[in-house]
RNA sequence: GGAGAGAUGGCAGAGUGGUCGAAUGCGGCAGUCUCGAAAACUGUUGACUUUAAUAGGUUCAAGGGUUCGAAUCCCUUUCUCUCCGCCA
C-alpha cells in the first residue's frame, strides 16, 4: 500500500510512475488526495468537539467532588451539544476513511527507476545469461515422456484423486522432490537464512498484508467455511511473521527461508505451454525473504539475485535473468528479476524464480517498522524470491541431463538424491 | 464439542466510575563514578494522528452500549489458558 504522503508530496511523479506500470486510473491519485484532505478537516472538527467534552467532563468531576451539584448539572447540559457534533463528525470520518482505504488499495506499487518501459513479456530485458545449453542425444524426449518412462509422476492418478494440475509424484520422482527441497533449504540456511515451516493456510489479514488481497483474490483457493486461503507461496505466511512488529535497527536484515507447497488456481490455457510440469495447481517451492533497512534494499536485491544465480549454477542449468518491464510486473513489486532456465527438449525458457523488491509497499500494509538511529519509526523494506520452484527445475533436469543410459543428475544433487541419477 | 478462568505499555504486573496514558519491577536510553567496563546512584523511556510550534485527539484484545465522564459497568466477537471429550 502506498503512503498518502508520497502521493501528496509529488502527485505528478506518482502518476508518471504508475503509467510505467501500465496503470490507467490515474485520476485515483487526485481522488485519494482530496479524500485525505477531507478526512483531515473532519478529524479536526471531531477533535475540537471531543476536546470540549473532555474539558467539561473534567470540570464536572471536580465540581462533584466539592459537592457543587447545581453547577455540575449546568455543565452537563453543555456537553450535550458537543456530543451531537462529535457523533456527526465521527460518522463522516468512518465513511471517508472507508472510501480512502478502498481507493488507495487499488494503487499498485510504484516501479523503480531501473524498470524498463513496456507492456508485454517480450519487452522484458535480458540482463545476463549463464550456463551451457546441452546438445541432447538424438532420442531425447520432453520431460512428460520421461516422467512416464521412469515412473516419476502420474498425472492421470492425480486427476482421479483431485483433478487436473495435481500430479502425484511416485518412487524416484517423489524422492527427487524431497532431495531438491532439502538441497535448496540447506543452500539457503548456509547463506544465513533462518528456516521456517509455516502454515499452508492463512487468514484474510495475512493475505491482505502481502498484497494477495484484494488484487489476486481469484488466484487463491479459498476455504470459505473457515475464511482461510491456501497459500500461493510461502512468501505470504513467512513475511507475515513480522506483521505488526517493531524491530530494532540492529535486528535488520531479517533473512528467512521456507519450504511449502504452493496452491494456485491460475485459470489457464491448454496445450503444450501447460503440458507436464510446465504449469500445475499444486507445486513445491522454497522461498527466501528479507526485511531490510530501506537504504540497503537495492544492494540486498542484487545479493538475492546472485544467491539464486549461484544455486542455478550449482545445478548446472542454463539460465537467463530478465528485468521485467513495467507492464509485466506484479502489483506489489517495485522491481522484479525473473529467472528462466532452458528446457532443452522443449526448446523453451521456463520461469523458475522471481526475485523482487517491494520497498515499503508490503511493510506499510503489515506495519513492520523499526526505530532508526534518530529514534524515528521507519518502515522496513521487504524482498523475496524463489530459490527455487520445483516443477520446472525438475522438467529441465530431466530433459537436459537425459542420456541413453538414464538421467545423470548434477553432482551437487547426487548426495542428496542418494544416487548418481535415475535409471 | 462441553465447563471454567482470563486478555493492561518491549516484558512481568498493579489498577473495579473522575487529577489513569495508566503504579511498581525488569528491559532500553542518557548521565554521575571509572583509564574503560560492571555494580551503584540520578534522570528518561509506548504507539497512531493534527499542528510551524504551543497545544489537541485516539489507543488498556476488537466492535457496540450505559454515563457529563469508562482500563474499570453491560452486550457481542476473537484469541489464550485449565479441566473433560475426541484425535494423528
Amino acid at each position: 500500500m502506498l503512503q498518502v504522503s508520497v502521493l501528496k508530496n509529488n502527485p505528478e511523479w506518482v502518476k508518471e510512475r504508475l503509467s510505467v506500470k501500465n496503470f490507467k486510473q490515474l485520476d485515483l491519485v487526485d481522488k485519494i488526495i482530496a479524500l485525505d484532505n477531507e478526512r483531515k478537516s473532519i478529524q479536526l472538527g471531531f477533535d475540537t468537539a471531543q476536546s470540549g467534552i473532555n474539558a467539561i467532563s473534567k470540570e464536572i468531576g471536580l465540581l462533584m467532588t466539592t459537592g457543587n451539584v447545581a453547577e455540575a448539572t449546568e455543565a452537563k447540559a453543555q456537553v450535550a451539544a458537543f456530543k451531537v457534533q462529535a457523533a456527526e463528525f465521527s460518522e463522516k470520518i468512518v465513511a471517508v476513511e472507508k472510501q480512502l482505504h478502498e481507493a488507495i488499495v487499488q494503487l499498485p506499487n510504484l516501479p523503480a527507476k531501473e524498470v524498463p518501459l513496456g507492456k508485454t513479456p517480450e519487452e522484458n530485458v535480458v540482463v545476463r545469461e549463464g550456463g551451457q545449453i546441452p546438445n541432447l542425444y538424438e532420442k531425447a524426449q520432453e520431460h512428460w515422456f520421461l516422467l512416464d518412462k521412469y515412473k516419476l509422476a502420474n498425472f492421470e492418478l492425480g486427476n482421479k484423486i483431485t483433478g487436473a494440475g495435481f500430479p502425484v509424484y511416485t518412487g524416484q520422482g517423489a524422492k527427487l522432490q524431497r532431495s531438491l527441497v532439502q538441497y535448496f533449504l540447506d543452500f539457503n540456511v548456509k547463506a544465513g537464512y533462518f528456516e521456517y515451516l509455516p502454515p499452508f493456510m492463512v487468514n484474510e489479514q495475512s493475505a491482505f498484508a502481502t498484497g494477495q488481497l484484494p488484487d489476486k483474490e481469484g488466484q487463491m483457493y479459498h476455504v470459505t467455511e473457515d475464511k482461510l486461503y491456501l497459500i500461493p507461496t510461502a512468501e505470504v505466511p513467512v513475511t507475515n511473521v513480522y506483521r505488526d512488529t517493531i524491530l530494532k535497527e540492529d535486528e535488520l536484515p531479517v533473512k528467512m527461508t521456507a519450504y511449502s507447497p504452493c496452491f494456485r488456481r491460475e485459470a489457464g490455457s491448454y496445450g503444450k505451454d501447460v503440458r507436464g510440469l510446465n504449469r500445475v495447481h499444486q507445486f513445491e517451492k522454497v522461498e527466501i525473504i528479507q526485511l531490510v533497512h530501506p537504504e540497503k534494499s537495492y544492494q540486498v536485491l542484487d545479493e538475492m539475485v546472485a544467491h539464486v544465480e549461484a544455486l542455478l549454477n550449482s545445478l548446472e542449468l542454463p539460465y537467463r535473468i530478465l528485468r521485467l518491464c513495467g507492464g509485466d510486473m506484479g502489483f506489489t513489486s517495485a522491481i522484479t528479476y525473473d529467472f528462466e532456465v532452458f528446457s532443452a527438449a522443449q526448446k523453451r525458457w521456463l520461469e523458475v524464480s522471481s526475485v523482487s523488491n517491494f520497498e515499503n509497499y508490503q511493510t506499510n500494509r503489515m506495519k513492520c517498522r523499526f526505530k532508526d538511529s534518530n529514534n524515528k519509526m521507519v518502515l522496513a523494506h521487504s524482498l523475496n524470491g524463489s530459490s527455487l520452484a520445483l516443477p520446472r527445475i525438475v522438467a529441465c533436469l530431466l530433459e537436459n541431463f537425459q542420456t541413453a543410459e538414464g538421467i545423470i543428475l548434477p553432482k551437487a544433487l547426487q548426495s542428496y538424491f542418494g544416487a548418481e541419477g535415475i535409471f
